[in-house]
Parts: C-alpha cells; sequence; structure tokens
RNA sequence: GCUCGAUUCGUCUAACGGUUAGGACAAGAGAUUCUCAAUCUCUAAAUAGGAGUUCGAUUCUCCUAUCGAGUACCA
C-alpha cells in the first residue's frame, strides 16, 4: 500500500500537566523511529481543550524533552515549514475541514446542548443500559439530518450553540493495521457518532484536529498511546471522508506503563504514593504541591532514557546498556512488546549506578563541586573528581555523591557509638597514639608506601589488622564504612590526617569501661 | 454492561512449530575485602486454564479466566 515516502513522526502531548514517564516514553520510541529512519520528528502542542489548560505545562513539556536529550526538527520553538504547531494558534483551519465533511455528507450539525444529552444518558443508564450518539437514535434528536432543512438554517442563524458529528456509517467492518499488534477487524455498529467541532469555543475536538494536522504536516506514523486504540476505526473513516487515504499514515500503539504495585495503568500520583519520580523533572502545581523528578532526584538523562527504552521494547539481544545513539541504531517498532509493563524503580536505580560509574571523574567531579559549594565547602573540580574516583561504583543516584564524600572534605563532628564499641577497644588506644607519631613522623601518607609500611608496623607488634584498620578508619571518618582508608588518608592528606587522630584521640580517649 | 486489546520466573523480557524455556533486575548462598559497597561464583524462580490443529505447540485456532484500555461538546 504505502508508497515510499519521507518518514515524518510526531509527538503531540496536550498541556494539561507536567509529561509523565509514559509520555516520555511514547516521545522516545517517536524519536528513536525517526531519527533510525533519517525522518523528521515534529513535537505539536494540542491544546484543543480550553477547559484543562495548564499554565506552564508546555514549557514542562520541551524543557523534559530537552533533559532527556529528546532534540526536535520542528515545533513551537524550532518553527518549520507547517507552522504554528500549537493548535489552538490554528483554529481557523478546522472549520473549514469540519464543514467540508458536511457538505460531502459524512458529518452533519447537531443542536442537543450538553443538558439534555446528560439526561438522556442518566436515563439510560437508570435503566441499565448505556446512551450513545449513534445511527440507531440520530434521526430522533436535534441535528440537520433529523431537521427540516429550513429549521436547520434558522437554528444555524440565531446562533444558538451547534456541533458537528461525524455520520458514523452502519454495519460496516472497518479493516486496520497496526505496526504492532496487527490487523484489527471492527464493525461501525459498535461506534458512536463523535463530535468534531463546537461551535461554542470554534475549536475541534482531538480526533478532527489530530487527523486534519496530521494529513497537514505529512505525517508518515503515528505512534502513539493504546488508549487511542478505540479511537483507530474514527481516524481511519476520517482519512476516507476526506480522500486522503493514500497518504495516510501508518498507526502504531504502544503498550502502556503500569503501577509498580498493584493494578492499573500508571498515573501522576503513584509517585507520591510509593516515592518514586513518574515525571523527568520536578513540578510544582498550581496548588504549591511538589512532585519529585528523576532529574532532581539525581538520575542521569542517559540512565533514565535506557531504562524507558527497555520498557516495552528489546533490542533481540542480551545488550542492556545503550547510549542514545546505539539506541538509534537498534530501534524498530517490530520489536516493541504488546503487553502493558510494570514499571521497577530498582532497575532504573540499577542502569542509573551503571551509568555513573561509566561516567568521567571530571563529569562527577564537577556536579559534586557544586553539592559540596551548596553544603558551604569549597573545593576545586579537580579535588572533587579525585574524590569521586575514590567512591564513584559505590554511588546509585548522583546525589549520593555528596554523604559518601562529604567526609574526605570535612572533619567528623561525631563517631558512630556501635563503631566505636567494636573498633576502638581500651587496650589498642595506645596503639592509636603510636600509630599517630609514625604518621607524624613520615613526609606524607600515601597508598603505596605508608600501607605496606604501617600494616608492617602492626603485625610486628601484636595489633590485629581488622581493629588497627578499623579503628584509624573510625578516627578519620567518624563510621567504618567507605573505600581503602589509606586512599582517604593519602586524599586529605598527612597534616588533616594528624589532626583528625588527634580529635579522635582526645574526644574518645579511653572508653568509659 | 458493551467494544477492543493483552496474558512466559516477583518484575522487564528472549525463544517468530522442534531449546535442558535463555538473559537482566530483585531475592537467597558462597568467595573476596580493613569496613561498607562494588565485583565474581552458585541457587531458587515462569509458558493463566481447557479444548483443538500438528509427528511436535510458549508459538496457530476456539472457549473460559484474569488484567487493561475505550465507551465525553478530554486528550
Amino acid at each position: 500500500m504505502a508508497q515510499k515516502r519521507r518518514v515524518r513522526v510526531r509527538f503531540a502531548p496536550s498541556p494539561t500537566g507536567p509529561l509523565h514517564i509514559g509520555g516520555v516514553r511514547t516521545a522516545l520510541y517517536n524519536y528513536l523511529f525517526a531519527r533510525h529512519e533519517g525522518g523528521d520528528m515534529i513535537l505539536r502542542i494540542e491544546d484543543t481543550d480550553s477547559q484543562r489548560f495548564v499554565p506552564g505545562a508546555e514549557d514542562y513539556i520541551m524543557e523534559a524533552l530537552e533533559w532527556c536529550g529528546i532534540t526536535l526538527d520542528e515545533g513551537i520553538r524550532e518553527g518549520g515549514p507547517h507552522a504554528p504547531y500549537r493548535q489552538s494558534e490554528r483554529k481557523e483551519i478546522y472549520l473549514k475541514y469540519a464543514l467540508q465533511l458536511v457538505e460531502s455528507g459524512n458529518a452533519y450539525y447537531a443542536f442537543d446542548t450538553a443538558e439534555e444529552l446528560d439526561a438522556l444518558r442518566k436515563e439510560a443508564e437508570s435503566q441499565g443500559r448505556s446512551f450513545s450518539y449513534d445511527a440507531k437514535v440520530r434521526g430522533s434528536l436535534n441535528n440537520s439530518l433529523s431537521l427540516p432543512a429550513e429549521e436547520v438554517k434558522a437554528r444555524l442563524e440565531s446562533g444558538a450553540h451547534w456541533v458537528i458529528r461525524f455520520k458514523m456509517p452502519e454495519n460496516e467492518n472497518v479493516e486496520m493495521d497496526d505496526l504492532i499488534r496487527g490487523h484489527i477487524t471492527i464493525n461501525t455498529s459498535t461506534l458512536d457518532d463523535k463530535v468534531l467541532y463546537k461551535s461554542a469555543d470554534s475549536l475541534p475536538t482531538y480526533h478532527l484536529a489530530n487527523i486534519v494536522d496530521d494529513h497537514l504536516m505529512e505525517v508518515s506514523h503515528v505512534i502513539r498511546g493504546e488508549e487511542w486504540l478505540p479511537s483507530l476505526p474514527l481516524h481511519y473513516l476520517l482519512y476516507r471522508a476526506f480522500g486522503w487515504t493514500d497518504t495516510q499514515p501508518q498507526f502504531a500503539h504502544l503498550p502502556l506503563l503500569l503501577k509498580p504495585q498493584g493494578q492499573g495503568k500508571l498515573s501522576k500520583r503513584d509517585g507520591d504514593k510509593f516515592g518514586f519520580p513518574v515525571f523527568p523533572l520536578e513540578w510544582h502545581s498550581a496548588e504549591g504541591e511538589k512532585s519529585i523528578g528523576y532529574r532532581e532526584e539525581g538520575y542521569l538523562p542517559q540512565a533514565f532514557i535506557n531504562m524507558l527504552a527497555l520498557l516495552g521494547w528489546n533490542p533481540g539481544t542480551e545488550q542492556e546498556i545503550f547510549s542514545m545513539d546505539e539506541l538509534i541504531e537498534s530501534f524498530s517498532l517490530e520489536k516493541v512488546s504488546k503487553s502493558g509493563a510494570r514499571f521497577n524503580q530498582d532497575k532504573a536505580k540499577w542502569f542509573n549506578a551503571q551509568y555513573i560509574r561509566n561516567s568521567s571523574d571530571e563529569f562527577l567531579g564537577a556536579q559534586l563541586k557544586d553539592m559540596l559549594a551548596a553544603h558551604g565547602i569549597d573545593t576545586t573540580v579537580e579535588r572533587a573528581a579525585a574524590a569521586v574516583a575514590l567512591i564513584k561504583e559505590r554511588a546509585v543516584l548522583l546525589k549520593d555523591l555528596l554523604p559518601l564524600t562529604l567526609y574526605m572534605f570535612e572533619a567528623p563532628k561525631s563517631y558512630d557509638e556501635k563503631s566505636v564499641a567494636k573498633f576502638w577497644k581500651a587496650e589498642d588506644v595506645e596503639r592509636f597514639a603510636t600509630l599517630r607519631e609514625k604518621f607524624a613522623g613520615l613526609e606524607a601518607i600515601s597508598v603505596a608506601e605508608t600501607e605496606p609500611f604501617i600494616c608492617q608496623w602492626a603485625v610486628d607488634n601484636g595489633f590485629p589488622l581488622g581493629r588497627m584498620m578499623n579503628g584509624l578508619r573510625l578516627a578519620v571518618l567518624g563510621i567504618s564504612q567507605g573505600p581503602s582508608i589509606f586512599a582517604i588518608c593519602e586524599f586529605i592528606g598527612k597534616e588533616e590526617t594528624l589532626a583528625r587522630m588527634d580529635a579522635a584521640l582526645a574526644k574518645l580517649g579511653c572508653p568509659a569501661e
């Protein structure tokens, strides 16, 4: 069917709030597909619902995409040959097309008020049925199909509100193809006459605006969430009604992202409930509520993207770590799975740890320098990078870098009680004092020379290595964990090491008993 | 309710009619280490159920169950 034409995809969010990770994944798959095919990626803002518009959401969406490394070829900031890319700025376009459908007999005017329809719905419900505005009932409702032409004309001229509804064909099988789900058939008798355009706000609904814009913008592939699958037949029929079937895009409906626990799709509130981010970036609502974001929690965008890419797609190999370029290289819609994927935070953390470990000391050092500065500690990037080098394989999140290195920049203020009980024995205090003198006699402390020298001294004097090392660690750091203690002493230097040992000897002295 | 979709270890998934059903995260055990991590090794863990089709079904068909989505003058 499809002649070879330029691949053009669009990510078309509506600015009703921050983009959650499901939306980011949809954008990502669009982006990967476009780049893989050497095509174009468009961002179109679908703000045709004036009621649900949220200020700031649009900027949030663009900032989030940017953070993720998803670049756009056309969009509201980038511009492009099909500008504007904000549907509210394309208002004039849609009426023309809606009218075209009325003229061709594929749509009609309807004058029923929202209240009337609500009442009908309630009534049907109370009888255990459901109301739908379809071929069976449209003849008995107020529209240009049932009313005399004169009456229709009069109503249109009176200024009363009207909508344009699609005239769904009766009892016809719509044959559709989805790149992920394969062939789907549905009979139109189960479908209703959807509203395409509303005179009240002179705005189209999603269905009309979507089809018109995809056509005008020459979109070749529509990659969107599974929640759109039920309206696919309508969209097929709209393309047909417009006479655009020859350039109709191909469709791919992505599986949903599920809650980490329990049932249902991931929702915006799950983040607060389970204590993990559902948004790429932190979000502050108008009501003053804050939702945490991956960026602020200390995730690297590359790790976040890698994790998301593998949630519902796989490369067919056992490779798990992918750079964006590698994702672009391997991505294909055929390998997208059909069933919903449950989001798993442990895996997200694992990915991040891998990426931190593979980041350069310089990059991480720069991050750490800023964190230290915020903590009132001034240091150089080089010094921070040297500290990071000692601990980066133990960090899971970027923000772990600070607690993992803080003791290298700041003497302990207290000593962990359990460690004191375990490693600061009364009988060893004398030895620690001697150890201090040993250090004092050295030119400098280094892992290469000091460690073997001191260990030999400990062995010669019957000082158990474990107690010596850990007691020293406790004196210098205040805790009994972390990387090689001699590496830390080397890092902080001889003077600082001596000062900390003096402080420990003074404060800890002899244990009470 | 109706329509559509989905169903492999706890989780993400591989195996596109023939495998001891593979990998990863998480879990458990061990090794290593001055400590804590990391690392390495090992273990446990799955085809929702039932009928077919077939020499042979995770894979194809049907039924059931479960889950999900949609059912707005929202997207």
